[in-house]
DNA sequence: ACGAAAACCCCAGCATTTTTAAGGTTTTCC
DNA sequence: GGAAAACCTTAAAAATGCTGGGGTTTTCGT
């Protein structure tokens, strides 16, 4: 009878209870599990510090979000990932996130590479049990909703470095153009020039910035 | 009870069979599954032609290589994909293939966007049954070693263009530097170039081709 | 171990693309 | 109605990529 060791990180206290609840219910195998729990980013990076000397644990689910989202966070999720990497890398990590939009789970994919990701929507007792499973035996995990971000992702040949990128995703949230200079090394000029040939690309010349939107959205971007 | 209606086509008379059998005897909910079978292109594009005007197909099994590797193959089950996506684009489609590398993986996902593709290594009963109530229930489903490629893709933000991509992979192949102009409209000089780039985006600079191809592939390029 | 072929490196000129600034017109929105 | 933002045009500067020519080093078959 071996012991598989789970550590759940979310700020929730109630979510994080009805985690425990169910993935210690799961069967698998000859395998006790037993779930560990914290709710806040120190916690959550104290029992990892923790399980480097004496158990490490075999998975670490991860909120993304362990602040409410107008606080300030020094630290979020993607760090205790990025830090519970670098000091067990033998410990599988899965993400949770409540964003299901592709800017997000792309840009968590690459930071990271996490063994599994779930959208929190997808999340419940089934999707959890397969989750543990999948990941133990043969990672990664992608839940449904993880999965149609990535696909569409994969589909096409669109490439677009850094700074469409962030155009992109400026605008998106609604930066005015004029803004986004701020927070781009570039002359509104190029800016400009940028939008224009997005547009081209995504075949919406002439049309307005939702249009863009929209389509970059369908096309896995945002 | 609901008729879930599946053509599988594969050039093995013997492999056909086996799916056959396995698939008719999954049990979903209250679904009855029968199979249709085809193992050439004609037969196949036949069958799917021949489906527009009665009961459409639910879903679609294509075997990648349809011919012998070593024969003329006019066409291949790629192309009868993207057949079947115009004919019937109701119909889900799952490329099955040999096939693990992950250029191959990359370039059927971007081609066709099929709803499934399975790793023949990884095809059993059981995976068999996830594909088919992944399929219709919620797309796309990707087998354990096609994820694992997928996963590589969406971990690196190297962006390649189709040239680089090409010259990656007539290395990989073993074709000569010197042979490599004659597939793409690039000058020697060119080349060399976009070589000695690629070895320093991947950290191989000053190092010989193989490290080159060793790092491609652990980055899902090849 | 030899010589030839292939691979590799460097450079300077050319072509293409990107960025930028400066000016103007159109659209949006209070 | 009027100001702000968005959008377009143009022309010049900067950056990047391609090319052909030269060369040196490495590889490979005999």
């Amino acid at each position: 009878m071996k012991t598989l060791r789970i550590l759940a990180v979310d700020d929730h206290e109630m979510t994080m209870l009805g985690y425990k609840f169910i993935l210690e219910r799961i069967v698998f195998d000859d395998h006790n599990i037993i779930v560990d729990t914290a709710t806040t980013y120190d916690a959550g990076k104290q029992k990892i510090e923790e399980s480097v000397h004496s158990f490490k644990y075999d998975i670490i689910f991860l909120d993304v979000q362990l602040f409410p989202p107008n606080e300030e966070q020094p630290y979020n999720g993607e760090d205790l990932g990025i830090l519970a990497r670098e000091l067990v890398p033998e410990s599988k990590i899965i993400f949770m996130s409540s964003f299901s939009d592709n800017y997000r789970i792309n840009s968590i994919l690459k930071s990271v590479d996490p063994d599994g990701y779930m959208v929190k929507t997808d999340i419940d007792p089934k999707s959890l049990e397969q989750a543990v499973k999948t990941v133990t035996h043969q990672p990664p995990y992608y839940s449904s909703k993880a999965l149609g971000a990535i696909r569409k992702k994969m589909a096409n040949d669109i490439a677009l470095d850094e700074n469409d990128k962030k155009i992109l995703y400026h605008l998106s949230i609604g930066t005015k153009t004029k803004d986004i200079e701020r927070h781009i090394d570039l002359s509104s000029s190029s800016i400009e020039n940028r939008k224009r040939h997005l547009k081209s690309l995504f075949g919406t010349e002439k049309e307005n910035d939702l249009a863009l939107i929209v389509a970059a959205k369908n096309r896995g971007f945002i």
